[in-house]
DNA sequence: GATCGCTTCCGAAACGTTTCGGGTAACGGT
DNA sequence: ACCGTTACCCGAAACGTTTCGGAAGCGATC
């Protein structure tokens, strides 16, 4: 490991105060054009690299956004957390390559906020990416009262109030919905996340919003053991009077659970039965028919929510919404 | 944001110079025991926190791990990569609260050596965990010359010059492959990943050796594209002549394809075929009949990684191996 | 009574950066 | 000849910590 190269070493070599070449490097108009590109030249001639530490100690600000995990418990079920994840990393790499992405997972036995609090107090980070926002989210109404700057994945009941990044899912099961409905079908039964996600409301009432357009009587029901549940929700259904002929789900994974209980029930997904998901998980088992789903690329939301999360304001909050695409495929033959 | 408490505060408070409520608080020897346990006292009361980039500065140590996600690209089949690293926070949050795991995912398009080199050169860690290792691993060669410490999970081709964490892998897989030739089976397909993981050397050796003493004929098939490559070689190994009546799988997520093409072939996983697979991957999808496997947690390996990582020794590199446990569930009945 | 050693404390420098408050020189206008 | 302005540059302080090299006090030893 050779000693590394500081400003005062770029200041002896080139003839120059620490000052200027601080200042050359940092793009200041009150350094000449020509020193300031000699400056630059020569320091990254030989590779410089401001020290992080000394940077972060004067400015006070760390360069670096926490991630906390939440719903971390085992529950792999759902690989929201790991694609977002692999998402932020990369989009915070492409704006700001000298910032970190500091990740943590909450043990499973304590509170989530304390976690929040040891990065704060301990001056790890100063901002955060909050995702899978509740209505009432403590995580929010927490960051809000210390003041250090956040952007969610997803809305809250204090929406107005903080930065936000979210998909319109209103939107995209309503068209998801029509769509079926424009298939013809009529009994058309909705599976939902427990309503205390924000996105689950809103799933919901794009569902509804399509049903009652067209004069349907809407009929929904929560999985709250993923794949399972919408497993025994959708046999319990089709095996029942007056059975369904489509489903909407608020998730692939329970798309997937409908679409193994449909077979199970003698029925084949796309043909007798419609079947639509949400956010084109990749699937984890290689599945035939292939699933229609909304699809809203990670990558677009990661870029905004990066965006958003390195330029903090003062100002209005800001709010980045994007739209759905409706992928058909199999299911919706 | 109230202005953050410094040791220059508690000095002054306290009546002592800066010096010794540092060495205080750092437990040395050459501070009176009735003012040193004053000063912590006094600091635990106040909610003294150490700035970290000041000591981070001084000292020229980051206290944070770096961990870099291979294998990202979209290729959440396996969820190795996840569990690992949920594991790892956890254990290094346990372990040292104030240190710092600091992840990220290689772009696609990019050389994942470049990623390395980007953290070493800005001094963003002092040690990574590096997994899923190869027996010819670029990146243990990049770091061994680049003299930073690091623990890997699993073996190299150059495992005795640094340090690691792995899993016993041939003897588990022989005691599992013994296990279904005690059942009576003979006819024993192996499926494994390419053999350029270390581990799947290590337990196809593990499979080998157990059909040997058994004077048994092995077969062994690769699956490059997980789930959906397993299901196939399944598919045909059961179709064709001299089908195998039992399955040893490298991992969890081959034994769900070769499940699913057990009972496409008219079969039933447990009762006329057995399966094993490895690694106790929770099931993506509701599972039944339940899966035997090999398991070994992530938890224990991860705290043996976090050990290694945090001490890094200069002396012989150091190693931790751990058994498989052998899970007998259905598919083994 | 000078010296030594031990315990307990402290001053000051240093880590590498940013930034405030000048300072110097050149130049044009009066 | 003087002043004001502008363009360019620099010294020094500061961020909060760690640590080296003492120093003061004090009892024991020769």
């Amino acid at each position: 490991m050779p000693p590394n190269i500081t400003l005062k070493h770029l200041a002896s070599q080139l003839g120059l105060s620490v000052t200027t070449v601080s200042r050359a490097l940092g793009g200041f108009e009150d350094v000449s054009a020509t020193t300031r590109e000699r400056v630059q030249a020569y320091a990254s001639e030989v590779g410089y690299k401001p020290n992080q530490s000394a940077r972060r100690l004067k400015t006070g600000r760390t360069s670096s956004v926490g991630y906390i995990m939440n719903g971390a418990q085992g529950d792999f079920r759902d690989q929201f957390n790991t694609r977002l994840l692999v998402a932020l990393g990369q989009a915070l790499h492409d704006a700001a390559p000298e910032h970190d992405l500091i990740v943590t997972t909450v043990p499973e036995d304590r509170d989530e906020l304390d976690t929040y609090k040891r990065f704060i107090d301990g001056g790890k980070v100063d901002s955060f990416v909050v995702a899978r926002t509740r209505i009432q989210d403590p995580r929010v109404d927490f960051l809000l009262d210390s003041g250090i700057p956040f952007v969610t994945h997803g809305r809250t009941g204090r929406a107005s109030e903080h930065d936000w990044v979210d998909i319109n899912a209103a939107d995209g099961f309503m068209r998801a919905t029509r769509h079926l409905i424009g298939l013809g079908h009529r009994n058309i039964l909705f599976l939902n996340f427990f309503s205390d996600l924000y996105t689950a409301v809103e799933r919901e009432t794009g569902y509804l919003q399509a049903m009652h357009d067209a004069g349907l009587a809407p009929s929904s029901r929560h999985c709250p053991h993923g794949y399972a549940s919408a497993y025994q929700v959708a046999h319990e259904a089709l095996s029942g009077a007056n059975a369904p002929t489509a489903f909407v789900c608020a998730s692939d994974i329970f798309a997937y659970g409908v679409m193994e209980a449909v077979s199970a029930c003698g029925h084949t997904p796309g043909e007798d039965i419609a079947i639509i998901g949400a956010d084109n998980l990749p699937p984890q088992m290689y599945r035939q028919p292939s699933l229609s789903t909304l699809d809203m690329s990670f990558e677009t939301v990661s870029q905004a929510l990066i965006e958003l999360v390195l330029a903090p304001q003062d100002g209005a909050p800001r709010h980045r919404c994007f739209d759905y695409d409706l992928l058909l495929r199999d299911t919706t033959a």
